[in-house]
DNA sequence: AAGCGGGATGTAATCGATTCCACGAGTTCC
DNA sequence: GGAACTCGTGGAATCGATTACATCCCGCTT
């Protein structure tokens, strides 16, 4: 492959002079310009970004790692920062953690090694110290979607208090009393706030959530019906499972209908976070939205303004409550049958 | 951040010997390695991938370009070529074309910069110029799920001919004679073999398939839902759409549901690639399913057999037909409601 | 005792870029 | 006319690793 030397002999200039009208610097004769051009057109010349990266220090390249990357909400987000660093001059390697602390380590790790410039993390657990070496050294980072306390650490989230009280309303209003959540894990934010943001909003209705309601999952399909089992098999089963994640979602239909039940009937269903399928499963998932897409850009806005030396911002945006047929008929109106009428917010997805 | 030379001075030894104790050099006494190691963790020393890539010309990285993230399909894909990748001591940046050939390039043009040791692909069209370019100079390339015929690169794909051809038995069984399908972009394999898959499987029975019911989709949702439009104005609209991928067939069910008709009475479904959601949507769906995860498997496998001097070998795997309920019921057997019951093939998901 | 072999180590070249510094030629200004 | 500048250019140092080659030392053979 081509070097910048090559081009230099090529265009018989010396290698300062390519690099000077690769980088567009002005101090360069029109003339020495055109040969340079010359010589990288028929050479077919690219820069090598890995010696680029060496003498500058600067790879241009944001790490991102997510929990999951089978979690339509995770390729969700990873698009969306894909495509807001692309406008911004950078790329993207993502690194999957699949939930598993010991592999989110493995790519953090990695991602260091490769020198990237800053570091994009939806963390699955309270934080390892290899991370939080990081932060230390001045690594720059932003959290998505989840976070850990009390590390000085920019947040990119979605606050989804205001929905689950509307969720909480409008499962109340359809009569249920007895509701419990799949909760995720623990070690995570999101997994424990959403347990707190339920439990206050029973509250407000002087209802209690009882640990015997509250199933403990890992934002995986599996645990989701195997909770979902536990609650069907208690002497006094809930009306309502509200599950913390999509997947967790998926399985407590798998296990709902695994017992020849059915939704919302014998169990209304709500899940956490909204996503194109749940318009077509049956029946169509009520479910709180996140603003996904603008999370990921805004997360990359604030890690991209670390990284070039200006202050960046945590962000919180409302998740909204989308309102489907899971949860029972609110009133038999005359509505197209695939939306229900909601009080709240009807679903135009 | 410490450098191979603080690690030297830190340890009283020379770059040289610390390198060694790195990469395992037999040759450096037990005293010296010892000395070096205690360095290396005092200062908390990782080697810089970056300029270790430069020296050796290795950046023990796969890129991988696919056609749509936000495909389940693509997304399994992913997760079980980074898997493989990790198990044989390579990392994979991902490249997400969104079935836009240009967005392909930047991403190609990007990943021949970075200088990854080898490229995987899943074209979203019939080459350009700087993929073909990249072949000719020797880059270690393999070809996953779609190809560009003529291209002397392995190819890594499903066979769907049998499938298809089970899929249209079943249709036929069912009464079905007027078959329509939503076909892929001409440009890409899998646009083009599904559709001539699907005819002979056809002629078989003696049908045929005429233009009409031909739809020229893109692997997007959004074109699903089109050509379903198209199709259902027909003075004659067909019985079944048979669509090419997942997404145009999440389309396929809106533009159904839309009109207020429903799956299978009115219009019957069935879609190449298969995904957990298809369980769970109304009606469950039929599906087509690619040992998606072998495949990406055996892709990186062949990847690394030519990228370390093997003889990398094109592989071809068979897909089988998944039956559900979107294309009616077989007979009214005493099966779970869940599944349907199958002359074929169950599904198990 | 001289010579040889081999293990441990260091010196320095190298990968492909960027960039500081020096230099020569041409301008401008007094 | 000469000092001071500007502009275009090239030489060479540098980033952080790997590795060929040279050197030194120790022990063993003949």
């Amino acid at each position: 492959m081509a070097s910048i030397k090559d081009v230099a002999a090529a265009a018989g200039v010396s290698v300062a002079t390519v690099s000077r009208v690769l980088n567009g610097h002005p101090s360069v004769s029109a003339e020495a310009r055109a040969r340079v051009r010359g010589a990288v057109a028929e050479l077919g010349y690219r820069p090598n970004a890995v010696a680029r990266s060496l003498r500058t220090d600067q790879t241009h390249t944001l790490g991102l790692v997510i929990s999951d990357v089978l979690n339509p909400y995770f390729t969700e987000l990873a698009r969306a920062v894909e495509e807001e660093a692309r406008a911004l001059g950078y790329s993207v390697i993502i690194g999957n953690a699949d939930e598993r602390p010991e592999l989110q380590d493995h790519h953090v790790r990695n991602l260091l090694d490769r020198r990237i410039d800053g570091l994009l993390v939806s963390p699955t657990d309270g934080g390892s110290p290899l991370m939080l070496d990081a932060v230390r050294a001045g690594t720059p980072m932003v959290f998505v979607d989840r976070w850990i306390p009390g590390v000085d650490v920019p947040v990119v989230r979605a606050d989804g208090r205001q929905a689950v009280r509307d969720l909480v309303a409008h499962l109340y209003r359809l009569g249920h009393r007895r509701l419990a959540i799949i909760a995720g894990p623990a070690a995570t934010t999101t997994g424990s706030e959403r347990v707190e943001a339920f439990r206050a909003a029973l509250a407000e209705y002087g209802l209690l959530l009882p640990d015997a309601y509250i199933g403990q999952g890992d934002f995986q399909a599996e645990s989701g019906r195997r909770v979902t089992e536990g609650f069907l098999d208690l002497p006094e089963p809930p009306e309502v499972v509200f599950a913390a994640d999509n997947l967790m979602a998926l399985g407590a239909l798998d296990a709902v209908r695994a017992r020849g039940l059915r939704v919302p009937d014998d169990l209304a269903l709500a899940a956490f976070d909204d996503i194109p399928w749940f318009v077509h499963t049956d029946p169509p998932v009520t479910a709180i939205a996140q603003p996904t897409g603008e999370l990921g850009r805004a997360a990359v806005r604030a890690l991209v303004d670390r990284i070039e030396g200006r202050t960046p911002q945590s962000v919180t945006l409302p998740a909204r409550l989308v309102v489907r047929r899971s949860c029972g008929e609110a009133a038999p109106a005359a509505t197209p049958p695939t939306q229900s009428p909601s009080p709240v917010q009807r679903s135009t997805s």
